[in-house]
DNA sequence: AAATAAAATGGATGATCGTCCATTTAGTGT
DNA sequence: ACACTAAATGGACGATCATCCATTTTATTT
């Protein structure tokens, strides 16, 4: 665990290039043939690191995502917030995720960690909007619903790599507000600049 | 400029780790002096590469954007299909952005190259969309504009980063649309889902 | 306390890394 | 044909790489 720890803070701090067994171990304090020994080589702590990290961040996902109501549009709501908040968005993560994604080509088993969204948080995003969708009386719901994920999805991928190329400037408020304009526009009376809006102001 | 295409295909084909000099090498068929004499070493190839690719890429999509029309919404419709198109976003070029990403927080001239929406295409989006609020007397158009331009850009980033994903899978299509179907609802009459409705049927 | 098993060590190894430069080859001017 | 300059070569170099295993240390059982 103390490897897998020391390999993502190396690939965080000085990139997937650098990060050497030497690196490795000097940061976990343990001796050279640790890595051998637990993992069989330094490919296979790589591909568990990333595993491990792409697990911490679905478990950081889903802690915050329990927080939220039961309205379809609450759901999207705490998919955005929590997408885009301290604990699931910072520089490490990010390094990480765009660390083993420009790694991700040519090692299938790093790729298939490196997708953010997965299956899961898809479907709760696509029931969501589907069910919004139904309700506000939108013809062919199921493309709505599918456009809505796929571009709610996307946008979030955008503002993470607005986070990466500029950590300093990136502002959380302005890349949720621009998220809730665009659903507020797809969806009104569901959505406005705040967020989600609850369903006593929003239906009859 | 052999040296940095060979250097460009390496890191493609095989990733950042792994293109080492003997790699460049061997693939432009030139001897093994030549990077330093040329460049001074491998790290200014590198970034001299990265340089390249990225002007490549504006290249690419300046010349695609002057077939755009003289309405503001022709002008992002040219921007999202250009950025969608076979010449600009294919497994190469989607490859070395990702690559180039996955080091840049620990090299700066490499960040600065990698970042797909400069100053001048985000300018010009958001000179459209002022118009476009404007015109639809919209509230706020320049916060409106604002978003609306972040969230185009976010919306493109997060269709490269599916591409880089999933590129069997990919639809561009299908993703043309989806921005579009966030567009026409933010600004309706001026865009639908296959994309920029002329002057005549918007306005009076 | 002795015997045995398990965990951890760190030096040795050969491969590969990027750099550099003495030498060779090609190009130009006389 | 010769002298001279510029371009290109590829081998040598020390550094670093990941791997592996003989040895030592620690833990467990008798």
């Amino acid at each position: 665990m103390t490897l897998i720890e020391s390999t993502l803070d190396s690939i965080a701090e000085i990139g997937f290039a650098r990060t050497s067994v030497s690196e490795i171990i000097d940061r976990a304090q343990l001796s050279r043939g640790m890595i051998h020994l637990h993992f069989g080589g330094k490919d296979a702590l790589v591909e568990e690191s990333a595993k491990y990290s792409s697990a911490k961040y679905y478990d950081s996902l889903n802690g915050l995502l329990k927080t939220a109501g039961s309205d379809p549009q609450e759901s999207v709501e705490a998919i955005i917030r929590s997408d885009l908040s301290e604990e699931v968005l910072n520089k490490r993560t990010v390094s990480l995720w765009y660390a083993f994604r420009g790694e991700s080509r040519e090692r299938k088993a790093i790729a298939a960690y490196s997708d953010t969204r997965d299956a899961r948080l898809r479907n709760l995003a696509f029931e969501a909007y589907l069910k919004i969708a139904r309700q506000s009386g939108l013809p062919e719901p199921e493309t709505t619903a599918k456009d809505a994920t796929n571009g709610t999805l996307a946008l979030l991928e955008g503002m993470w790599t607005d986070f990466l190329l500029h950590p300093e400037s990136f502002d959380r408020g302005a890349a949720i507000r621009t998220i809730f304009r665009f659903l507020s526009a797809l969806f009104p009376g569901y959505f406005d600049l705040d967020g989600a809006v609850l369903k006593a102001a929003a239906r009859g």
